[in-house]
DNA sequence: GATACGACTGGTATTACTATACCGGCAAGT
DNA sequence: ACTTGCCGGTATAGTAATACCAGTCGTATC
């Protein structure tokens, strides 16, 4: 075996995972925060969608510093420890 | 531009993540360890030597969790706001 | 000393995925 | 209508993750 797909899992995780960092990024600009964090626009949108779900760690780390987010929270969107119900949009 | 090969700086932070994660494996075997975190022991051997500089965030977050590791820790060794000086082994 | 065992290392090969860019489209605000 | 910002799709270079192999080092065992 090479490596195999990620599984739904994991999707789920990345789901989690922008979901959490599109609402620290709140109100501010996509574009300006990606900038901040190192990263291309395009890029920051579509691990805000989901549609990265493993992005590198470097990236999430960069991430949560141009937002303000221990790296910690992000850690648990990703693992899903953190949202235990129905929380929230 | 597409993607740009990984600059020298972050393959220096995935050398100083790798060191981090050996040091915190310790005695432990690499593949048991490996094993626990849902990664093969061939990548894990990567890591640590840096060779994969900058792996996916859900691998080292289920590293640190095998190995007991806040992800915190592994985010400041990534960035250097660890090792101020030349500390340890 | 030679052999064997165990764990780590460097190299190579392969597939799936990341990170980036460009495009047209759609909604809201001016 | 025009601008601004987000969206989904597509394309592409480079990497992540995995596997296999041969070589090395240290510790035993013979």
């Amino acid at each position: 075996m090479v490596r195999q797909p990620l599984t739904p899992e994991q999707v789920e995780a990345g789901r989690r995972l922008g979901a959490r960092l599109r609402r620290a990024r709140a109100g501010r600009d996509l574009a300006e925060v990606a900038h901040a964090a190192g990263v291309s626009p395009e890029t920051l949108r579509k691990i805000e969608t989901g549609r990265l779900p493993s992005p590198g760690f470097g990236t999430i780390v960069c991430l949560g510093e141009a937002l303000g987010l221990p790296v910690q929270e992000l850690a648990a969107a990703w693992r899903g420890d953190d949202l235990p119900l129905g929380a929230v949009s």
